[in-house]
RNA sequence: GCGGGAGUGGCGGAACUGGCAGACGCGCGGGACUUAGGAUCCCGUGGGGCAACCCUUGAGGGUUCAAAUCCCUUCUCCCGCACCA
């Protein structure tokens, strides 16, 4: 029998799970180790190749770091509450649960016949209400921090999916689930107040070992600008009215002010004359959709409302314009306009024909012109005359503090976070709404509040979930006073079970708490957390919310959730476009395995190029990998007619030094690159070694085979196992020891030079490695060629670079 | 527009801190074994030239004994943000 995946494969599986052998537990006799890869989705389609990449990525790391000896933390779960379940309910009537357990038991056993080595005894799914319950008391907590509040508020409201978003689920006006349009909507919410957390959100990134990119991504959407808010009255009013800037410098330059046109004050300070203009201009900018609103090439619109501000600074009277392209969800919802320095006060200024002054001296063309935003001096700004723009802001600030006239102010583009969804298919919020008394938390021995029974799934699009029409359910008697009480009906979105399943995997069984101290202790921080780059903004800043809340409360001990993070990229189809259904370019793994095997699969995925790039699949590319395997297989059996026999190991020392020293070579170089997550040249080196020992007449010693073997089983666990228990061994190598290099062993003892005669390669040499600079360069003088170019001329100077070559000079 | 990343053989990609560009693999060419080969093994494979040699890391310039790597200019692609005052 040649290499045969299908047979060892499901054998070795087979033998992991009957034996339990990746099942972990604390041992404070080994340091731990928490790897962690983003849990999925168990979507109706199954696996697809991108999955098993990061996947793969995180196997290789915990198969060596439990070979290294640490006690690792690998498990997995799902990630289950949410939309496409809730969806298949609606049209087939198969209830949500049914669906998910469906589609967790195909997922699972893809991720099986993978070999991935997860602790399954661990596995959560976060629509199990012994799971569930505790992200209600998670939720709990918050709420009685004073975190969670309920509001009518205007939210981001997706058409199709007939639910209220998050901001971060509805970037750029559109839905981030279907794509489909946005709009706002009042409608009663509740809210976390992540906004509370923005600067240690801000500030705590510093400490992180993760991708720059994600980091600034996280630190912009949380936007931190440090201003004023500056107080303008309302000539010939009791009105007044603050704005936001980051510019107070820029105060004696504000030649109009501007209101969103939702703004409270536009109602009351629209003079008679402007009314209709006014009124017609909010109508329709309620009516645009975010989308439509934030389109950039547009040209700006704006109203004016027939009223004046008064410019604190220079106490001139300023007109009031209202406008869309003032945001009422941002800052106070009204600006300051300096079109001398300020691109879009520009735009809007020479569109409608307002003043436009210098107030800061830097720009190279004059500013009725073009706005100069950059810092300088002040001009024409009375007190602030002379003052470059970092002293001039701080100068403003002052004066208008000590005016009475307005505050130093910090803002932040991040909004506190909607959490309901007026959906089925998600956790319950554990809230009543007493009548005559308020909302009241469920208590926490009433806990899980478990999702009712339903007839219908469809959402009610009214605002409210198919919850409320359940009437058994949702009237209720308050456990306190007894009086009449309603349930809350809006679930929870699908980042809550993600918010803290890292801490559930930790002492997942636990039925008292969510987790205990001591687990939570041992295993700490997640050491490795691999996953994709989508969650850049959404579960990576929310659970670290949720973190830092749960640290406030004392319940974990450290202030961030994920110590290192590395995004893999994605994996294009073959046509090099991103794979779909609809381009019809999926790669199925079912398939890639039934033909090559899951080793092969695996080393194919990490062969591909660094984890984090994206690129593309191709197909026939697996052949190299899986010839790999079958040479490894080669190493320790002879092809023959009636099946492969087997060669067996030879004992003693490895007689050839030049292959002793490319395993130890290969050693150091596959450790290495497994801790910076190199599989791909690890790949490499496995195969370099692979040729070298084959080179070495059968039966090869054991001792070159042996670490070989162990080199390869975090890549290729199926063929590793089986071979190392051909060759005698009776136990898994999961746990056999992972090989040491010698660094005396890995030097060569001769070096070749290049030796180059004006920076061209002219020569090579052959020189002991222990040579001195002075042989070395006496050897890279002396070798023929040279000295025929030489031609008795002395060089003018001669580099010796170790281990390298000679320059010669001429 | 702003911010980030990347351009290396036919293809995926290697190259430590400036030190022999093209590791490893795919593909391709030749050969061996074979009834057969789309299996396996061996040899070759950046381009040009009979050769000595010359050219080559998106393009152009520079620094250096030496540049894929550092500096300047420029082009292209990918990702993120996008009226946030």
């Amino acid at each position: 029998m040649p290499y045969d995946p299908s047979t060892i494969e499901p054998r070795w599986q087979h033998f992991w799970e009957r034996n339990k052998t990746f099942r972990t537990a604390e041992d404070p006799a080994k340091r731990k180790y928490y790897v962690l890869d983003m849990f999925p989705y168990p979507s109706g389609a199954g696996l697809h190749v991108g999955h098993p990449e990061g996947y793969t990525a995180s196997d290789i790391v915990a198969r060596s770091k439990r070979m290294q000896g640490f006690a690792v933390l690998h498990p997995m779960g799902w990630d289950a509450f949410g939309l496409p379940a809730e969806n298949h309910a609606i049209k087939t009537g198969t209830h949500p649960a049914l669906t998910t357990a469906q589609n967790v038991a195909t997922f699972k056993r893809q991720l099986k016949s993978l070999g991935f080595s997860y602790d399954w005894d661990r596995e959560i799914n976060t629509t199990d209400p012994e799971y569930y319950r505790w992200t209600q008391w998670i939720f709990l907590k918050l709420f009685e921090r004073g975190l969670a509040y309920e509001a009518l508020a205007p939210i981001n409201w997706c058409e199709s999916c007939k639910t209220g978003l998050a901001n971060e689920e509805a970037v750029g006006g559109v839905c981030d689930r279907c794509g489909g349009p946005v709009v706002k909507r009042n409608i009663r919410q509740w809210i976390l107040k992540i906004t509370a957390y923005a600067d240690r959100l801000i500030e705590d990134l510093d400490g992180l070992d993760w991708p720059e990119s994600v980091k600034t991504m996280q630190r912009e959407w949380i936007g931190r600008s440090e201003g004023a808010r500056v107080i303008f009255d309302v000539a010939g009013s009791a009105e007044r009215f603050e704005v936001f800037t980051t510019r107070p410098d820029t105060l004696f330059g504000a030649t109009y002010c501007v209101l969103a046109p939702e703004h409270a004050l536009v109602e009351k300070i629209t003079s008679s004359a402007q009314r209709a203009e006014v009124d017609r201009y909010r109508e329709e900018t309620k009516r645009k959709s975010d989308l439509a609103r934030t389109e950039l090439s547009k040209e700006k619109t704006g109203v004016f409302t027939g009223a004046y501000a008064v410019n604190p600074a220079t106490g001139q009277q300023v007109p009031i314009w209202i406008a869309d392209y003032v945001l009422a969800s941002y800052g106070t919802g009204a600006i300051m306009a300096v079109p001398g320095h300020d691109d879009r006060d520009h735009a809007f200024a020479t569109r409608f024909r307002l003043p436009i002054l210098e107030v800061v001296k830097g720009g190279s063309k004059p500013v009725a012109e073009e706005p100069y935003s950059g810092d300088g001096v002040n001009v024409a700004s009375g007190f602030l005359d002379g003052l470059p723009s970092s002293e001039a802001k701080r100068c403003m600030a002052h004066w208008l503090e000590t005016q009475g006239k307005g505050v130093r102010a910090i803002t932040y583009k991040l909004r506190d976070w909607v959490f309901s969804r007026q959906r089925y298919w998600g956790e319950p919020i554990p809230l009543i709404h007493v009548e005559g008394i308020g909302v009241r938390a469920v208590p926490e021995s009433e806990l899980p509040l478990r999702l009712p029974e339903v007839e219908r799934y469809q959402p009610t699009g009214t605002g409210e979930s198919p919850l409320a029409a359940i009437d058994s359910w949702v009237n209720i008697k308050d456990p306190v006073t007894g009086r009449p009480a309603k349930r809350e009906t809006n679930t929870m979105p699908q980042w809550a079970g993600s918010c803290w399943y890292y801490l559930r995997f930790k002492d997942p069984r636990n039925e008292r708490e969510a987790w205990s101290q001591a687990a939570e202790r041992y295993w700490g921080s997640v050491d490795l957390y691999v996953g994709g780059v989508e969650h850049a903004v959404l579960h990576l800043l929310y659970s670290r919310f949720w973190h830092k809340v749960l640290f406030d409360l004392g319940l974990v001990s450290t202030k961030e959730p994920f110590q290192k993070l590395v995004n893999q990229g994605l994996i294009l189809g073959e046509d090099g476009e991103k794979m779909s259904k609809s381009r019809g370019n999926v790669v199925n793994p079912d398939d890639v395995l039934k033909e090559y095997g899951a080793d092969a699969f695996r080393l194919y995925e990490m062969f591909l190029g660094p984890l984090e790039a994206v690129k593309p699949w191709n197909t026939r590319g697996l052949e190299g990998p899986y010839r790999f395997l079958q040479r490894c297989w080669r190493l320790l059996h002879e092809e023959s007619r009636d099946g492969d026999k087997f060669l067996g190991v030879s004992d003693g020392p490895i007689a050839d030094p030049a292959a002793a020293r490319k395993l130890h070579q290969t050693i150091r170089k596959v450790t290495e690159d497994i801790d910076k997550l190199r599989m791909n040249t690890a790949i490499s080196a496995l195969m370099e070694l692979q040729g070298v020992i084959a080179d070495v007449p059968a039966p090869r010693p054991r001792a070159l085979v042996e670490p070989f073997l162990l080199l390869l089983a975090p890549f290729a666990p199926h063929l590793a196992e089986e071979l190392w228990s051909k060759i005698g061994h009776g136990e898994s190598l999961a746990y056999a020891q992972w090989p040491v290099f010698d660094p005396a062993l890995c030097t060569e003892d001769s070096v070749e030079y290049a030796v180059q005669i004006n920076g061209k390669v002219r020569a090579r040499v052959t020189v002991p490695a222990d040579a001195g600079e002075d042989a070395v360069r006496a050897a890279g003088l002396a070798a023929p060629e040279v000295a025929s170019q030489l031609a008795g001329k002395t060089p003018k100077k001669v580099i010796v670079v170790k281990g390298k070559l000679v320059s010669i000079v001429l």
